[in-house]
DNA sequence: TATTGTTATACTCTATAACTATA
DNA sequence: TATAGTTATAGAGTATAACAATA
């Protein structure tokens, strides 16, 4: 898509003030990039979190894993059933409580995970190689003002505020969805 | 989540070096705050899309609409068919051929267009609220080289390129997927 | 026959609920 | 009874394929 093109930002003059549209740009072409460099992996991108986390042997059971990642623990226990057959980790029954499986990573899954994260690291500079040295560290430390930021405030919360800060007096339109299937 | 329980990137020493999870809070904090303030529409930001097309009567029928969009044909139907039912678009017969059907957005559409519009540019600056002005348009500028930069590369191509240029010995581990359901 | 849009169907991902084995 | 993990099932979202109307 060209910037002529994209939709919804027709009537702004610059493309500077587009900044939903520029950041969509950089972060989706960052997610390719790493997708990319991880579609080895079973699971792709969770995969290997879970291949991290499995490398370091982080204290907890899957459970706790699941919550750690965001994802539902029934989506963990898919993730590990592939990462299991692929042999990159293991269930180990928690001796203290055997209710609880350790998830660690074979010695396989441990090279498997060194050499990703190389790629990683790599894929990182790739995206800002458009900016030269000095601008990357500015570019860095502006997004983790931001993040910090963004990190900060309840998202929830903010966002209702902002609402009723933005547009106190309106009556919204009802959101019917017309049912399918 | 905080910055030391983030997954993934606990080898890295600082959290400067960490673009990818910096970029991912920034973007989904905006992507937040954007949902928020388009979910009174039908269809959420894409509903916002297609009732910024129709308010500006882009030429060509829903299909040269769904591609603009990146969505499919038969997403678009779905979509259309509730913005048509709150009354904020219109099908109509293209006179020229009437297999084609313009989109064009309904008074009541138009406004509630506007004034969601109005919204989205105060949700750019309440992202970027924790810079100082002159930090704005320095990230700004950034952001825009970087995704200049991103735009114009092949994303499939290139990425394909880096993973040989990064690993070009590795024997990817077959990504079996367990069968479901 | 080719094309636009619609409808019906299938697939993927995710979430909910029921089940087991431990405690 | 309560909890960790698994399995079965259902839902939302999306894509594919067959269809009707028009060219």
């Amino acid at each position: 898509m060209s910037a002529t093109q994209r939709p919804g930002m027709e009537t702004s003059d610059a493309l500077d003030s587009d900044l939903g549209w520029t950041l969509g740009v950089v972060f989706r072409a960052y997610v390719r990039t790493v997708n990319a460099l991880v579609s080895h992996l079973p699971g792709g991108p969770r995969g290997y979190q879970v291949l991290t986390a499995a490398a370091q042997e982080l204290p907890g059971g899957q459970g706790a894993l699941a919550q750690r990642l965001g994802v539902d623990k029934t989506v963990m226990t898919y993730l590990l059933d592939d990462l299991e057959q692929a042999g990159l980790v293991e269930r180990r029954p928690d001796p203290a409580d055997r209710r609880n499986k350790r998830i660690v990573a074979t010695e396989r899954g441990r090279a498997t995970w060194a050499e990703t994260q190389t790629r990683l690291e790599h894929a990182e500079e790739h995206v800002l190689a458009p900016l030269d040295p000095a601008d990357r560290s500015v570019f860095r430390e502006l997004l983790r003002k931001l993040a910090v930021h963004a990190n900060a405030l309840d998202p929830v919360h903010d966002t209702c505020r902002l609402v009723t800060e933005l547009a106190p007096d309106t009556a919204p339109v009802k959101p019917r969805r017309s049912p399918r299937h």
